[in-house]
DNA sequence: GCGAATCATCGTCATATCCCGATGATAACG
DNA sequence: CGTTATCATCGGGATATGACGATGATTCGC
C-alpha cells in the first residue's frame, strides 16, 4: 500500500479466487479499504474545508511526512483525492461530493449498532430523508436535529 | 482479525495516536474494514437472501471452514451479522438493514468515479432520491432504472 | 549560487491479515 | 454407543500494512 498501492489496485485475480466474488468488487474493496484506517478518515475531515498541501496535513496529523503521503496515494488510488502540483507544493483536494452520502449511510448503521458517529463534518452533512415511520416512537436521539424522530 | 478480533476491536489508543482522529473513529475503521474484503462482501450477499449456516456459506465461497468462520467473526464484530447456534449448527443472519443504503451510497462513488459496481443485491437496494437537477444533461446511465437522467 | 523546503519513493521493522490444515467440543444420526 | 457432521479456535505460512528515517529530485527564497 504504502509502496506502489498493489493492493488497492484492482486485482481480477484474486476476484476470480473466491466464489461468489465479483471483478467489480475490487473496486468496492478498495474504497472501503481506503475508509478503514483513522489516519486517512482525518485526512477527508480536514480536506473537507479545501485543499491542503502535504506539509500542512502532516503537520496536523502528526505523522511523518512519508507516511502522510502513502495515504494520500492510498485515497488517490481509490480517487476519493486528486493531487494539483504547485512549486514544490502539492496541494491534495477530495474530489467526490458523493462521499458524504457514503459517510452519512455509514453513521446510520453505526447509529442503529448503537455507536454515536460523526463521520460528516456539518458543512457536508447530507439531508437525512424524512423517516417514512410517523412520530410516535422515541428510540434515539436523532443526530441531525437532536429532537426525538421516530424510528422503527 | 481471525483469531480474536483485535484490529477490528473498538481501540481508543491508536485513535488517540494519529492528531485530528476520534476515538468513535475505530468503530468506523472496523465497520470499513469488514467491507473491504471480497470474501465478506460475498458473504454479505449470500445472506441477503436469509440466514445461512457456515457449512452452506463455505461451500460456496470454497473457502476452507475456519476461513469462512474468522469472516463470520470479523463481520460480527462490527455488528452487521448475528449467529443463531441450532443444535450442532450456526445460522448467520444480517443484522442491519441500514448496510443496504451503505452499499449504495458506495455504488453512487464508485459510479461517479467511473467504476460501473453492484453492490446492493435488487431486492435490498433503497430507492435513490430523485435527482435534484431537472433532467437535461445526460452524463452516464442511472443503475437503477437505466435511464439517463441528469447528473450534473 | 546556496541553503532550505517540499514531496514521492525506498528500505526496514513490527504487526496485522487472510489463507490453510489440524483439533477438540458439541450435536446429530443410525 | 460409535460414527459422522458442524464449527470455533489454534498454529503456521505467505503476504500486506502502517509506522519510521533516509534519500534524491525539484522548487523556493535570499
Amino acid at each position: 500500500m504504502i509502496r506502489g498501492e498493489s493492493a488497492t489496485e484492482p486485482d481480477a485475480l484474486a476476484g476470480a479466487r473466491v466464489e461468489g466474488t465479483r471483478d467489480t468488487d475490487s473496486a468496492a474493496v478498495a474504497l472501503f479499504h481506503s475508509l478503514s484506517d483513522p489516519a486517512r478518515l482525518a485526512i477527508i475531515r480536514l480536506l473537507s474545508d479545501g485543499e491542503r498541501r502535504v506539509v500542512d496535513l502532516t503537520g496536523e496529523l502528526g505523522l511523518a511526512q512519508s507516511t502522510v503521503s502513502g495515504h494520500l496515494a492510498c485515497l488517490r488510488s481509490a480517487g476519493l483525492v486528486d493531487a494539483h502540483p504547485h512549486g514544490r507544493s502539492t496541494y491534495y483536494a477530495l474530489t467526490r461530493p458523493e462521499l458524504w452520502e457514503l459517510l452519512a449511510a455509514a453513521e446510520t448503521v453505526l447509529d442503529a449498532a448503537g455507536s454515536a458517529v460523526t463521520l460528516c463534518p456539518e458543512h457536508h452533512r447530507p439531508q437525512r430523508p424524512e423517516p417514512l415511520v410517523p412520530c410516535g416512537v422515541a428510540v434515539r436521539g436523532c443526530l441531525l436535529h437532536g429532537a426525538h424522530h421516530g424510528r422503527h
